[in-house]
DNA sequence: ATACACCTTTACGCAACGTAAATGTCAATG
DNA sequence: CATTGACATTTACGTTGCGTAAAGGTGTAT
């Protein structure tokens, strides 16, 4: 029995496209093709359509199948289970993003309060408040007036979505800290990226990045005790690790 | 404090490209284009931009971005609970797709005893022989020697990744079946997709279909008492919608 | 002859950028 | 002052698996 496209591809429930594409890609090509440039397919061909089909709903790619279809030596079962181990590890990604979402919607919701003008700058005004009473002297002495003030106006004109965000990015840091911890080396891979987050989370607070400051910040979460505390509360170890990391980030480890 | 693609980018942890891209697709405009034509982007900016990897790293689409970060009035709550629906939904569709691919697996696993050739063409031959005993003077009857000879030769040279095929869309008729059966409408898009799986799972067998052979088929599950018990097994009157299905499904059903 | 159903190739479109290539700008250096 | 190197710009192809034209040839029936 001889096919053209079109029954082909009715018979297997696909289009006349797909059946091109895969030509064209080679992944499927006629038995033949004849004095009219008409694709003509054998009973081979359905055959190997078949198996194709099979491979594809189970969400392997073309690329994969067409080394599978292929060689008839090809082990399916190793390429299955390693297809497998693809599709767990995306379901794993996809749990993490929901729970995030979960995270996010909760956080809104708590956030509709916030929303809430006089309310949120009252919340805001407090957290500087408490902040002023633990580190104030410190950072004001570090830093200087004009700088804290900048900042602390910054904070306050941080809307609310922007304020979610940050302490995102703050929970953030805490935990990528833990896992780059593990590793033991501050200047590895991930103690570079908390380094990073880091940054990134500074930047909500102040208007002017540099890699002085952002040592500074490092030396003084070690130098004194209520930071290194907060930190160290975590994971003891967790401040000085943490300094390490953003002193060889900023590229402040050696000049000490 | 005012940046260009590059700053912007390190400090948000993206490329410039993306930047630009954002530009193009008009998700977050620089502030201003200085007279060299660069990108200048402001505070506002950064803000926004904020906004937009939070809303990324959720996995929403820049599409939903844009509407939500571009219209304040727009509700977040309800686009992230969207956004949440559809992720579900797409894990649903990853546990699917797992679930298969394990059935696959211990499918294959199960055949490498088939893929020993002696036993599966002694397994094949056990299930024509079957076959023969349960219905072959009914067929042979209805279709002749020839048509039936055809039919156990095909399956005959089948390999073992297609009868674990075969197998597996001769089950998923029966799922489907059941399902349509719920909506209780043998011309309704489900009871047809039905009819559809089962002309292709018929195709294994045959090495020519007619819209006529089917019907003929789908009446004879009616009118042979085993056949209809091995449908009516799942569910009460199977044999009957599945014949009304194939009956609509090739325009066979008024010319009675 | 013509209508109509089929076939062909070529090619744009989708999502979110990565990755050139070709070219212009800015600051610093020999 | 010319050159260098690090920036910036635009244009455009590639990724995946086809859908969807568009423009044209083929096959068969009327």
């Amino acid at each position: 029995m001889e096919y053209t496209v079109q029954k082909l591809g009715l018979m297997a429930g696909i289009s006349t496209r797909t059946l091109r594409y895969y030509d064209e890609i080679g992944i499927l090509k006629p038995a033949r093709i004849n004095s009219s440039g008409y694709r003509i397919y054998g009973q081979a061909e359905v055959d190997k359509l078949q198996q194709i089909l099979f491979y594809r709903e189970l969400g392997v790619s073309l690329e994969n199948i067409k080394d599978i279809v292929n060689d008839p030596s090809f082990d399916c079962l190793k390429a299955l289970g390693e297809h497998r181990e693809k599709l767990i590890e995306k379901r794993k990604q996809l749990d993490l993003l929901i729970a995030n979402v979960d995270k996010s919607i909760a956080s809104l919701e708590r956030k509709i309060s916030m929303t809430d003008p006089e309310k949120f700058e009252g919340f805001k005004q407090k957290i500087i408040d408490d902040n002023e009473k633990k580190y104030g002297k410190e950072i004001r002495a570090k830093y200087g007036d004009e700088q804290v003030d900048r900042s602390n106006k910054k904070f306050k004109s941080m809307t609310a979505a922007q304020y979610t965000e940050v302490e995102k990015l703050g929970a953030d840091v805490l935990e990528t800290l833990k896992a780059a911890m593990a590793t033991g080396d501050p200047a590895g891979e991930l103690a570079q990226k908390v380094a990073d987050m880091h940054r990134r989370w500074l930047c909500f607070y102040w208007d002017h990045y540099t890699k002085e400051a952002h040592a500074g910040v490092a030396r003084m979460y070690v130098d004194d005790e209520r930071f290194a505390a907060y930190y160290d509360r975590m994971q003891p170890g967790a401040a000085v690790f943490l300094r390490d990391a953003i002193l060889i980030y900023t590229g402040m480890d050696s000049q000490e």
